[in-house]
DNA sequence: CAGGCAGCGGAAACTAGATTCTCACCCACC
DNA sequence: GGTGGGTGAGAATCTAGTTTCCGCTGCCTG
């Protein structure tokens, strides 16, 4: 019997090929079909949101909105903490997928300009299409599990730094770590969007990217930009971006 | 019925003054009474949290530790969350005295830098006096209750703005709405001290303080300031400025 | 001094929501 | 036809916040 097992558990790497394989057969369809299931409740999940514009719903009513039983959700989420940060990478996956493939085209300014702006209007509360994952949930991940916001936030940081990058090679930028200055942008355009601490009125995307430009861009440049921004649209109180609730 | 009833509750309010007046006696001592209970429940709760290093403990701990039972606890606070909120209320009013206080003397844009950092040093997580209330609490309460916060920060914007008008009445800054600045300084170093979502090693004072700088002074006043700091520290490593003139 | 009353301590009860457990069932596979 | 892992349904458990109950103690008042 102590053969045996010691043959079954303990075969030397060198086998471990055809185990895989067996292995992975036997769990494919395991696999797909928890991913099918998870998806679910996934989607689920999001229509519960969306119905109740915040993260406060009760796994309960995910689980009544799924074709499948409570027991099944704690099979393949380890809570509700856990469904809400997939929710939340996926949602940011996608997020920061259309930001990029919003953002790839023209000069690097015009680049950083445009994803900033649209991170900004992702971020913001009081938006059409409510993102309670963004502006509600990601605050209090952030305050619990700041390195997993990180990971989620990677990819759009990568992407600016190019950006950033770029702008700088085209000497744009004052020197500095394109890197930290992303990090530093993003935080802005997150932050200030998402929730405002001082001002009577809100912070509003125009003033967010006046700001950062001027941190990161010298006088001339900056001056330029602005000023050709406001002679195209004219009007001193950009109405567009006046946040309706 | 009809009448009597009246006659206590419909009091024209012309009378309400000796009514107030015997209110105010008979409830004076009262209201001390409560004030200081509260003042223990509010200790026992800060010993508590220093503690743990996080507001994740239980009313009944603080209820342990003060010297009145759990039913007195909800006769003078709401709930928790009303604790945790008057709590940061009051360390916040502490803070931002002390801030004002050691930013007090000096040039605006000193003045100014003083404050920024010290905001930074105070919202910072690994600081050695931890501070869950601002590193932790202030993120869920922002997520929650925005209007609060807004409350709690606002002497200290009121405070910023003032210094910002000075300093813009000195010629130091570009042309701008002060209490706009203020805000948009104030959340800028709050969050990205609080928590950071891009960068492997976290953003620095400096590097907040930098930032800020440039989003708000025109170049030449920032080279000034930024050369002075960096001569003082180290050796001059600063060839290019500006690659486009 | 008796009665009423307001505040309070102590402890149990209540609640909501998350998480886990029990048990019966079903169905692909042997 | 068996059978075992995964599953549905829902009860049970656990946690933490909140409320209630009961009896005690001062204190004011008639």
């Amino acid at each position: 019997m102590a053969g045996v097992s010691s043959a079954l558990t303990e075969a030397p790497s060198g086998e471990s090929a055809w185990r895989s394989r067996v292995i992975e057969r036997s769990t494919r369809v395991a696999r797909e079909r928890a991913s099918e299931r998870a998806q679910q409740f996934l989607d689920a999940a999001r229509a519960v949101m969306n119905e109740k514009g915040s993260t406060e719903f009760t796994v309960q009513e995910v689980v009544d909105r799924a074709p499948h039983s409570l027991r099944s959700f704690y099979q393949y989420f380890d809570g509700k903490y856990e469904l809400l940060l997939t929710l939340f990478e996926e949602e940011m996956g996608l997020a920061v997928d259309s930001l990029i493939a919003a953002s790839s085209e023209g000069a690097p300014l015009d680049r950083l300009e445009r994803v900033l702006r649209d991170l900004y209007d992702l971020c913001a509360p009081s938006r059409v299409s409510k993102q309670p994952l963004f502006s509600e949930f990601a605050f209090r991940l952030l305050a619990d599990h700041p390195e997993e916001v990180a990971a989620a936030f990677a990819p759009l940081i990568n992407y600016i730094s190019e950006v950033v990058g770029e702008a700088a090679d085209a000497g744009l930028l004052r020197p500095g770590r394109p890197r930290r200055m992303a990090a530093l942008l993003v935080q802005t355009a997150t932050f200030t969007a998402g929730r405002n601490v001082g001002a009577r009125q809100p912070i509003t995307g125009d003033e967010v990217w006046e700001f950062c430009l001027r941190a990161i861009v010298p006088d001339n440049v900056a001056d330029q930009r602005l000023e050709r921004a406001q002679t195209m649209t004219r009007p001193p109180l950009t109405p567009n971006t006046c946040p309706v609730t």
